[in-house]
DNA sequence: TTCGGTTGCATTTTT
DNA sequence: TGCAACCGAA
């Protein structure tokens, strides 16, 4: 067996020997295809690294013949470095990285084959935009009803798909010819024949301003592969062994590219007596993934990969990993309840020998602000009294929109923190105009670039005189940078324009000839730029206290570059241009083991393969998670469950659940339901500290007055101390109550700002011990969930749970309602959710049943979900789809 | 051409 | 609420 003698051999022991039966098998598996189904918290990357350790040892690999694919660079990274502590140094120098950096790989090597020039440029959104809109500006197509990002949407599946130009033109524009000056679409005959066009001329732009998109990384790799016998044959020889890491995220161009890569479908037989994937024939292909935790299917991600996989490659083999080494018992059941209501799954049951922990802990608040402050002061408690460490927290939310009001929570409450995602920092206005300066001089030919930096800083080239030189430009088929440059040549040209046109193009030139001598110090040309640009003089000579920051962030991109200098042994401004375009959110985070000192905020996608000791998981509520525009999709709704599900699963000990009554959101205050996911996590898991919102407690409060309280159970706030009506109440009584400077300023800080009250439910129930939870969580669970009323089930009558809406609101209600009412009175109170109520029965409906929509029209019953006052229907409303509605709010008849 | 004001619109999630 | 795009004036 030829082993690198670089490669530090380790034992069959030291492999596998700490690891379980499933984890051995899937390390040491031989075998052309291998798919390591991983459940959350299962050990797969420990699984990945020693397999690709045996994978060098025991079949006598060499580092250069694997490929390792990770979903993001800060993943690709860490795994790197666990493999130098198993195998040494060599690590260094394999292929471990993301599909996009590994094909920016392969592209700057050989792709020139099918014409993209060295020193390409990655476009990212909003470059691409930008293309967008000047070809939909050039057509005459209104941007209103066709926005850029629609269209791109559409181009970007049509990539993902590995739908070429050429077969969208031959179906739906035959005619058009891409680069054809004055085309006007006028009026289009269809839809598809306008997304047809721009993608055409889209993809004609690209190419002759030598970029890509980051679809393309992927789809021009394969398209390279494909037209290129030899370069494909260099690819399959070399890499011999190919492991692909979150499968259920690749997309139909990223299966594809896998399998061109492998050379699955050459036909060729392998070594037949080979120990390991031998010379010749396909590459041995090992996949890991979860298909609960496939969260990405809106960018193109296909769970069916995963799903087929057995099917797909020959000789496949399928070992899961179940058991959990990360979570309590008691978070993996609330994980496992929640995803067991995904329908057309493969059951599948983690489980733990940590044992029961802690429940967790459920806080319902009135306002997202405090939510964000209880989140706050809990998370200082745990910090001063338990000890725990700030670093050990996360707090994850649905969209990053929800961050402000979390930020602000930790900031009054002095907790130290760190945002992740958000705009990031190569996206933020004064960078990305550096960066373009640097792409523009990279590649003139990108005329994407070079406009955006015409007239930055301000030198008096606007509008007109960028589209004096376009015009110029397109006429004679030429660049943007050659109009430019001889722009002494454009007629009608005014020496008030052509001053500062030639000013421009010296400067760029001269940078130019400074960037080529200077090209393996791109930290010496960010610097040159800054200053020849005059961005920086710009900035320093502004009073607005916003451009301080902004020139700390140029500061900043300077070391970046010198960071990079430094890391990369052939850095070049071009490789260095690469790493800015192709950064993910979670790479800003920090490594495992370090302390930084502060809580974590993040998405729940950022969040995605990390783990915390505590999590909070805030904004559970109908229309914020779900999401309001996932909630009626069936198959939407089954992926923002499956959020649910990686979000639960990111905690070891201690999960929190949040969730706030009313949420301002577009400007707007209103009234927020709970999430339908809190209804799936089994009751006796959730400790709440505060079950309802002080709106909530005081309807149905009301409701208990008239109806002898006998249909909502107990629930705990009766016994909980904190949450006894005195001192809620009286705020709620205000008369201003429900005006838009409700949250903040009646009781943002001042009642409720010592941290002493909201303590007072901490001091009774340590987190980590199980000891003092049992009065709170053995009362308080009397009953299915109190607010909503009961479900028809139960031993009330279930007129009593419609009852409970109507009693609540009747004052403000007469006679017939509808879901859309417009209040005639200029009342400041919103439409409230809670208020809304059809008066219809789920019971009254059955599957099959027709009902009338107000806007989907004509439908049948496909099923019925009784949960009480959030009851659920689908209805199946043929063209329109298959909705899921909110019986109570649904502008529905029964027919 | 630039600046300042007003209006109108928007929120998923991201390599 | 906050930002971006548009419009009109200097």
């Amino acid at each position: 067996m030829h082993n690198d003698p670089e490669v530090i051999v380790r034992s069959p022991q030291e492999l596998i020997g700490d690891l379980n039966e499933q984890q051995a098998q899937a390390v040491q598996f031989r075998g052309p295809a291998l798919l390591i189904g991983a459940g959350a918290g299962s050990g797969k990357t420990r699984v990945l690294t020693r397999r690709i350790a045996w994978i060098l040892t025991r079949f006598g690999a060499w580092p250069s013949q694997i490929l390792a694919i990770t979903f993001t660079n800060k993943a690709a990274a860490e795994m790197r470095e666990r493999l130098s502590t198993l195998i040494g140094p060599v690590a260094q120098r394999m292929w471990v990285s993301t599909f996009h950096s590994a094909c920016v790989r392969i592209l700057r090597r050989d792709g020139e084959r099918i014409g993209l020039k060295s020193g390409f440029t990655i476009y990212d959104t909003a470059d691409c935009e930008r293309l967008v809109k000047l070809i939909a500006t050039d057509f005459n197509i209104d941007v209103k009803r066709y926005t850029p990002r629609q269209i791109l949407a559409r181009i970007s599946d049509y990539k993902n798909g590995l739908t070429g130009v050429r077969e969208t033109l031959a179906q739906y524009a035959p005619d058009f010819r891409p680069g054809t000056r004055g085309f006007r679409v006028g009026h289009i005959g269809n839809v598809e024949e306008l997304y047809a066009i721009v993608y055409a001329e889209y993809q004609h732009r690209l190419a002759l301003a030598n970029a890509v998109d980051f679809d393309d990384l992927i789809v021009r790799t394969v398209e390279l592969l494909r037209t290129q016998p030899d370069v494909a044959e260099y690819y399959r020889r070399k890499f011999r062994y190919i492991l692909v890491d979150e499968y259920q995220d690749t997309n139909h161009a990223q299966y594809v590219l896998v399998r061109e890569l492998a050379g699955v479908d050459s036909g060729e037989r392998p070594s037949p007596d080979a120990v390991g994937a031998g010379r010749q024939g396909p590459a041995w292909i090992t996949v890991v993934g979860d298909s609960d935790q496939s969260i990405y299917a809106f960018r193109g991600a296909d769970i069916s990969n995963i799903q087929d996989f057995e099917q797909d490659f020959p000789d496949a083999r399928t070992i899961m990993l179940e058991q959990n080494y990360r979570s309590t018992q008691t978070i993996l059941d609330a994980a496992n309840a929640v995803i067991a209501h995904n329908e057309g799954r493969k059951p599948k049951k983690l489980w733990t020998a940590a044992g029961k922990g802690a429940p967790i802990t459920g806080y319902a608040a009135d306002t997202a602000q405090l939510e964000a402050h209880w989140i706050a002061h809990e998370i200082r408690w745990l910090h001063e009294e338990e000890g725990v460490r700030y670093s050990d927290v996360a707090v994850m939310y649905r969209a990053n929109a929800q961050s402000r009001s979390l930020e602000e929570g930790l900031i009054q409450a002095h907790v130290p923190y760190q945002l992740i995602g958000g705009t990031k920092f190569y996206e933020r206005r004064e960078v990305k105009d550096a960066l373009a300066y640097l792409q523009a001089i990279v590649n003139p030919a990108d005329g994407i670039n070079m406009r955006r930096i015409l007239n930055v800083p301000k030198r008096g080239l606007g509008a007109r005189a960028e589209s004096m030189v376009t015009a110029w430009a397109d006429e004679r088929g030429l660049t943007f940078w050659q109009g430019v440059e001889q722009a002494d040549r454009i007629e009608g040209m005014t020496t008030r324009t052509l001053n500062p046109l030639k000013r421009f193009a010296a400067m760029m030139t001269q940078l130019r000839a400074f960037a080529a001598e200077h090209d393996r110090q791109p930290s010496q040309v960010v610097a040159e730029v800054l200053a020849q640009s005059g961005l920086l003089e710009e900035l320093q000579k502004s009073t607005d206290p916003q451009d301080q920051s902004r020139v700390e962030n140029l500061s900043q991109l300077q070391s970046v570059a010198a960071e990079y200098e430094q890391n990369t042994p052939d850095a070049t401004l071009a490789g260095f241009l690469e790493t800015t375009a192709l950064v993910a959110d979670s790479d800003q985070l920090p490594d495992e083991a370090e302390d930084t000192g502060k809580v974590t905020l993040m998405t729940l996608h950022t969040a995605k393969g990390l783990e915390y000791p505590v999590v909070f998981l805030t904004g559970m509520e109908q229309g914020t998670f779900p999401h309001s525009r996932a909630m009626e999709d069936t198959s939407e709704l089954s992926e923002e469950r499956r959020l649910a599900y990686v979000g639960i699963t990111r905690a070891r000990r201690q999960l929190y659940i949040t969730r706030a009554a009313v949420r301002a959101q577009w400007g707007r205050a209103s009234e927020m339901m709970p999430s339908q996911f809190l209804d799936e996590i089994p009751d006796e898991l959730i400790d709440w500290k505060r079950r309802e919102a002080g709106v909530e407690r005081m309807r149905s409060g009301w409701g208990r007055g008239s109806d002898g309280g006998s249909s909502y159970g107990r629930g705990d706030d009766w016994d909980s101390g904190l949450d006894e009506f005195g001192g809620w109440d009286d705020d709620f009584d205000e008369p201003s109550y429900g005006g838009s400077s409700y949250g903040r300023s009646s009781y943002g800080g001042s009642s409720y700002g010592s941290s002493s009250r909201s303590r007072s439910s901490g001091d009774t129930a340590p987190r980590f011990g199980s000891a003092a939870r049992e009065r709170s969580s053995s009362s308080g669970n009397g009953g299915a969930h109190f607010s909503y009323g009961v479900s028809g089930s139960s031993p009330t009558s279930p007129r009593s749970s419609l009852r409970f809406g109507s009693t609540a609101s009747a004052s403000s209600r007469s006679g017939k309602v509808t879901t859309r009412r417009t209040s005639p009175k200029s009342s400041p109170k919103p439409v409230s959710a809670l208020d809304k109520d059809n008066r219809l029965d789920i019971n009254d409906f059955h599957v099959g049943d027709k009902v009338s929509h107000d806007s989907f029209g004509l439908g049948t019953v496909l099923e019925t979900q009784d949960k009480g006052r959030n009851s659920i229907i689908t209805v199946d409303f043929g063209s329109d789809g298959v909705k899921r509605l909110m019986l109570r709010v649904a502008p529905i008849e029964k027919l």
